[in-house]
DNA sequence: CATGGGATTGACT
DNA sequence: GTCAATCCCATGC
């Protein structure tokens, strides 16, 4: 599978979000197609990198095409695609996929028994499944060892509809997610649709 | 050095 | 619907 070139990285974080969908992460003998994705930018407090340059957020200001992976809760570790220029706070959470190949892998990480839809349909579920860790903070998304490579197959031109974010409790009004329209895979049914004229207020 | 708060999940009522 | 698990790290004394 061929990677994703920095320059996919290198732009808004809006624009990459939203591209990243129908795109696919490859790591420890799994793959899966993206179906939904949230970004975050360091001007907005939800992002992790609103605090400034710490040892947490270093890779947030870091090169782009690289990965952001932290600890959620104690428990999860939650994957993200770093963007934007060197300096400039923003990333991309993978927040579910769509199991591609090595399902017996992510069963054998997730349980077995486990359906199809339930095995990456959550940030802390995918990396499971991908056996990703914090192991993987900081590494690149060109050579691994994740990987991210480009829309393909029947995911070339995806129906991508953007909703608010899940799961935090500042700039919750930010239409900042974005997912497969119609999937099964993503981490809830039905991702709320942002007011179409952005003038709606969402309260 | 102590404290508090999570970009979640799964088990339970 | 409610709630606990559990660790990293930013913050403040």
């Amino acid at each position: 599978m061929p990677a994703l070139p920095v320059e996919f990285y290198a732009r808004p974080v809006l624009e990459v979000a939203r591209e990243l969908v129908g795109c696919t992460v490859a790591h420890a003998g799994a793959t899966g197609v993206i179906v939904e994705t949230e970004a975050y930018h360091h001007s907005e407090p939800a992002c992790h990198a609103f605090v400034g340059l710490t040892p947490r957020t270093r890779p947030i200001f870091g090169p782009p095409g690289r990965a952001y992976v932290y600890r959620s809760y104690g428990i999860h570790a939650l994957f993200n695609a770093v963007c934007e220029p060197a300096g400039v706070g923003a990333a991309v959470l993978i927040r579910a996929l769509q199991p591609i190949s090595g399902l017996e892998l992510m069963r054998a990480r997730r349980g077995e028994g486990m359906s199809d839809y339930e095995l990456c349909s959550g940030p802390g579920k995918l990396t499971q499944a991908l056996g990703i860790t914090l192991a993987e903070n900081d590494t690149s998304l060109l050579r691994g060892p994740v990987r991210i490579g480009p829309r393909a197959g029947d995911w070339l031109e995806p129906a991508v509809v953007n909703g608010l974010r899940v799961g935090i409790t500042k700039a919750v009004e930010l239409p900042w997610r974005f997912s497969l329209a119609g999937s099964r895979y993503v981490s809830r049914p039905r991702p709320r649709v942002a007011a179409q004229a952005a003038g709606r207020s969402l309260r």
